[in-house]
DNA sequence: CACCAGTGTGAGAGCGCGCTCATTCAGTCG
DNA sequence: CGACTGAATGAGCGCGCTCTCACACTGGTG
């Protein structure tokens, strides 16, 4: 192997006498110190090319008191529904937006059997900051964390905010109050809602915008049903929509996942998309544009929401201001579907 | 505030203060050293629970060499194509099967326009060992890596293999192979593949397999054409199969999502699932079983694949021996729509 | 020409922990 | 009863880095 593998990794020290100057002014170029020579910086940067060398992010961090890590905390029974590719995205969004930063990223699986473990982590000086998503996404048992280390939330608190805790989230009732807007401009009027979890923001303020949306245009909003934002709860709750035998020209899905539930059992009931029946989702699945017919849906973006994330727990940590709340838009993309 | 929030975090020091011990024996309780009298174990413990310690992890890993944390590296370009649940799956595999042991996990985006980066972000000591996942699963461009720290890859390598990389796999040619002896078997002759990039092991492997059950089977292997693994490919590689008007009763996709994307041509065509077109997928995404039909696919649990990744990883950290190769089976799951 | 401000640089003290090595204290043997 | 072994514990160094502070040097001022 000619020059053994575990030649130790230079150090500053190393840079330092390579370069013929001190530690210290090592660190200065290291970390751009505005006091320091020219000759001396491109002295320093040479040897630090030529040796190839890397700071020690432990040693770094054990004298600095800073990691220079977050973590991205999700709650294990939500991992579970890992296949919502909803995390998947916002993991990228965050992943992405911090590559351009120095910040690494932590993905953390919190034990709901051990949720001290997790606290503990998090308290315990491992990290700069986290980012808290969850399925349920207004849970923020987290919370208290603030306290001791800065904390930003995906999907804004369900219970009563109280104005302290940081979150980005989408605008769910606006995308509501637009996709069965939408529905109401195509002439429909029996239009009926699969609604996702009460306890979730996003169930609840979907259906809140189904609501709303259909007060306001005079219509009835008895036609509602509960899934848990899985295709097969999708298409369980369509069956008993269907199986109420009452006037039924458009259905609102939480999300695209129980739209396409929905198709299998509309299909079934050898009625058509969109001329019996428009169907309308929400999340913009790539699968919903693959579905036949390609469904109409809200389009937000989770990237976005991870990188959005992301920016408002860097600027926290690094001591800038940064508003409590920020609320995504979201977008009606129109298809076949209605 | 009361008490300040910035209290200072206890140090090893301060716990052994308080058990009325050296740090050397709080370290040793702490690590679970054997040879410490059962009274002391018990003192120390109480004073780490009253104190409330975390050990800092910067510190043990200056002083010990070791991160406790590794890395799961995913290309950028990769990170494009997230919304696929695959990587999702795979990252929750390793997390959870990591949340049981002792390290950490980190995602890294590596940025193509700067390898580097990545480079000696994961050879400057910052962790203990690596795990690379691609789309482009044969990647083993962090092959070289495995010189200066374990790194355990998804997907076989592309290329031959020189019998030196860590990786673990599905059987793609065998899954492939029951998928399409499961299409003969149901008595269809006239089978299509919709296959994915040949320079993908996923895309060459499945379609190797459909290759190697058809001839075996005395069968033609005119009818193929190729798609990136997304809907929107399935759907064009679908009406390009349509479109040269010869016999078809069967096809074979090579993952769900391609499937899917047939089944939107292959219902605007007029024709019928499985009556007239039998369809079998790969991948077993759950939006599978919520098409109509139900989709028959091949299953195989990336959650396992990535807990496969994460297991092997750490047995080259701590030094024990591991296979090359893991080679996880796939699984036929009968639906609807064959 | 002594004096002071300003600027760049180096010396050195930790950061919290693991680990080696010396030390202590029982218990055993000659 | 004193030397000897072995197990349990403690003292202290060093991991690689940041940061404070003192120092050296320059150039202008009284």
């Amino acid at each position: 192997m000619g020059l053994n593998g575990a030649a130790q990794a230079p150090t500053l020290e190393m840079v330092a006498a390579r370069a013929g100057v001190s530690r210290a002014t090592v660190s200065r170029v290291v970390n751009g110190s505005p006091k320091v020579k020219p000759e001396l910086i491109s002295a320093v940067n040479a040897a630090i090319a030529e040796l190839n060398y890397v700071p020690n992010r432990a040693a770094r961090s054990l004298a600095s008191r800073r990691t220079e890590s977050i973590a991205l905390v999700i709650p294990e029974s939500t991992s579970r529904v890992f296949a919502d590719p909803f995390f998947a995205m916002i993991i990228q969004g965050v992943a992405v937006h911090l590559a351009a930063t120095d910040y690494t990223l932590g993905i953390v699986v919190a034990s709901e059997a051990n949720p001290d473990k997790t606290r503990r982590y998090l308290t315990g000086g491992n990290i700069d900051g986290a980012l808290v998503v969850s399925h349920h996404s207004g849970d923020h048992s987290y919370e208290r964390l603030g306290r001791t280390v800065p904390v930003v939330f995906g999907g804004r608190p369900l219970h009563a905010d109280d104005g302290e805790s940081y979150y980005v989230d989408v605008d769910n009732i606006a995308g509501a109050v637009t996709a069965t807007r939408h529905l109401i401009e195509r002439g429909r009027r029996h239009i009926a809602t699969i609604a996702g979890p009460a306890d979730m923001p996003a169930g609840f303020d979907r259906e809140l915008g189904w609501r709303r949306a259909m007060t306001e245009a005079g219509l009835d909003t008895g036609l509602i049903e509960w899934g848990d934002f899985s295709p097969a709860s999708g298409a369980m709750a369509m069956r008993r929509l269907l199986a109420r035998k009452v006037p039924l020209d458009a259905v609102f899905a939480a999300n695209d996942q129980m739209a396409l539930g929905a198709y299998a059992v509309i299909a079934e009931s050898g009625l058509s998309i969109p001329d019996d029946i428009a169907v309308v989702g929400y999340d913009d699945d790539a699968l919903g544009s693959a579905a036949a017919p390609a469904l109409t849906t809200m389009h937000q973006s989770m990237t976005e929401l991870g990188a959005a994330m992301a920016e408002k727990l860097v600027k926290l940590i690094e001591g800038e201001p940064a508003e409590h709340a920020t609320i995504l838009q979201t977008r009606l993309i129109v298809r076949g579907s209605s």
